[in-house]
RNA sequence: CGAGAUAUAGCGCAGUUGGUAGCGCGCCACGUUCGGGACGUGGAGGCCGGGCGUUCGAGUCGCCCUAUCUCGACCA
């Protein structure tokens, strides 16, 4: 029986569903018993971990360190920052007692209503206030600063409504929280992570995004300015794939961090934070996989390459055993990752399907007519193309083959962006054009008034005041007021 | 949290006016197969999401939970 993901990556009318099928169906994740809550399976949790290494990488290259701080939250900490606490206070899991015991009744355990906790502890939504009560301890001095810290790490939002990757109650990600000394050095910081971010999404993802900063009404609870990228699914709504915020002295005046300055003067210190999620994953299943499932760029596939041997008898399959493990070894040896799929339970066109669906880059496929002929039969996932070549010289002909799937898919999703990204001038034509889903840049007035008023009628959103794009001034396409520069709408996740 | 839908075998689904639980895929055994999700024969597998009611009798009717999905509101 075909995998039935349904021809619908052209089509917005239910892409969720897609979406949910081919999860599923990839072996990437599934729902949990616990509300909301997302179970990773092997396959995905492989994706995450490559996800993990390069970015722990790109920090260890900019200078962050990691380090661990705790799941609980003394409940009077998160109201000590106004913003973050208005924020957060809705979707906080909270935790009022420490002890179970045997039902009364003789029916299962009760809480124990005698443990009840003096102070309720939040189950972390976001580190900043157990972290900032923390640095309290750890500034005195200058000399002290910066703190350049990062944690991988679990947090939990009680969202309304859940979509597996994209939004769980529960999600993986990290957050960096850097504390500085100068206002300059904290936004520099920040702007540095977003960049860094960047870099990582288009280069190892393959999906291009835009860097931006957030209006007023989108911004983090608690940040002065939230930076972030955007990133445009195939269905045409944008998600928001990272976010790097600049947090002034907030913290720092909620927690009282102060420092002496080499000159003696005590000042509060200077914040960013940073972080991306396990929505990652989401964006990477949404903006390239098909109808025929997942597409993964080379630098985040669990395996670069899938080996699949075609065979009548053990006698066969024994000589193709033979053949293809040189093959491995030389792969191997130029850093290919490779899985070789010989169990006999599966059938070859089965095996196909399987690892297209999984999104394998490259399969090879070796047969009696490529052992007769000294060749083999390369497909390429992103394009569904495939060759029969020469096994001479194969190593090196799939490296430049990685190579060039990698720059393909993120062109593919580059040309697809641009396709969807456009300009307009009048408020009539943005509500006829948004139906179509995309970007579009356009004048805003900069009032929150206007763009609450554009989000009630058309459901898009300001993802952001792009930070390289054209700064020429205009017109606000609602009010006419004047616009120092365009912003970018979509409808998004 | 509002509106709608759904909950039956590992997965996808039927199940008529209420009367002993079905199909496809998958799984197990054997055989034939193997270059794009093979086929035959035999077999295993279900407290019909949970609770309470109506009834001689409930997968089916009523009420209450719970979970999931879609659409809103909220959000990374």
């Amino acid at each position: 029986m075909a995998v039935e993901i349904k021809e619908l990556t052209s089509r917005s009318d239910n892409y969720a569903q897609w979406y949910n099928d081919l999860v599923l169906k990839a072996d990437l994740a599934e729902n949990s018993a616990v509300r909301g809550c997302m179970v990773i399976k092997p396959y995905g949790y492989a994706i995450w971990e490559k996800i993990q290494r390069q970015l722990d990488d790109m920090f260890k290259e900019t200078g962050h360190v990691n380090a661990y701080f705790p799941l609980f939250i003394p409940k009077s900490f998160l109201s000590r920052e106004a913003n973050h606490v208005e924020g957060f206070a809705k979707e906080c899991a909270v935790v009022t007692h420490y002890r179970l015991k045997n039902d009364p009744s003789g029916k299962g355990v009760v809480v124990d209503p005698e443990a009840r906790l003096e102070e309720e502890l939040i189950v972390r939504p976001t580190s900043e206030t157990i972290i900032w009560s923390t640095y309290k301890n750890w500034i005195q001095s200058y000399r002290d600063l910066p703190i350049l810290c990062n944690q991988w790490a679990n947090v939990v939002r009680w969202e309304m409504r859940t979509r597996l990757f994209l939004r769980t109650a529960e999600f993986l990600w990290q957050e960096g929280h850097t504390a500085h000394a100068t206002r300059d050095e904290a936004e520099e910081e920040t702007r540095r992570m977003l960049n860094v971010y960047a870099d990582f999404v288009e280069n190892y993802m393959a999906v291009p995004v835009l860097k931006g900063v957030k209006t007023a009404s989108e911004r983090f609870a608690g940040a002065v300015d939230t930076y972030c990228i955007e990133a445009l699914m195939q269905d045409g709504k944008a998600l928001q794939a990272g976010t790097s915020h600049f947090l002034g002295q907030n913290f720092a005046k909620a927690f009282d961090v102060q420092f002496l300055d080499k000159e003696g003067k005590r000042d509060y210190v200077w914040a960013t934070s940073w972080g991306v999620s396990t929505r990652l994953m989401g964006a990477l299943i949404m903006a390239h996989s098909d109808d025929n499932g997942l597409v993964l760029p080379p630098n985040l596939a669990p395996f670069h390459i899938v080996i699949i041997p075609i065979y009548k008898n053990d006698e066969q399959l024994a000589l193709i055993n033979v053949r293809i493990e040189s093959i491995v070894d030389e792969l191997k040896s130029l850093g290919v990752s490779v899985k070789y799929d010989n169990s006999q339970n599966k059938k070859p066109g089965w095996k196909f399907a399987e690892y297209e669906l999984k999104g394998v880059p490259v399969r090879l496929a070796m047969g009696g007519r490529d052992m007769e002929n000294d060749t083999i039969e390369i497909a390429r996932r992103d394009t569904l193309t495939k060759e029969t070549v020469s096994i001479d010289g194969i190593g090196a002909r799939i490296k430049i083959l990685l190579a060039d799937i990698q720059k393909n898919i993120y062109q593919k999703a580059l040309n697809f962006r641009a396709s969807k990204t456009i300009t307009v001038e009048t408020y009539d034509e943005f509500k006829q054009k948004i139906e179509d889903g995309g970007f579009i840049f356009a004048h805003w007035d900069g009032t929150p008034e206007t763009e609450a008023l554009i989000k009630e009628e058309t459901k898009a959103t300001i993802r952001c005041i792009p930070l390289d794009s054209d700064t020429t001034p205009g017109r606000c396409m609602v009010t006419g007021k004047p616009s120092v520069q365009r912003v970018v709408f979509a409808r998004s996740y």
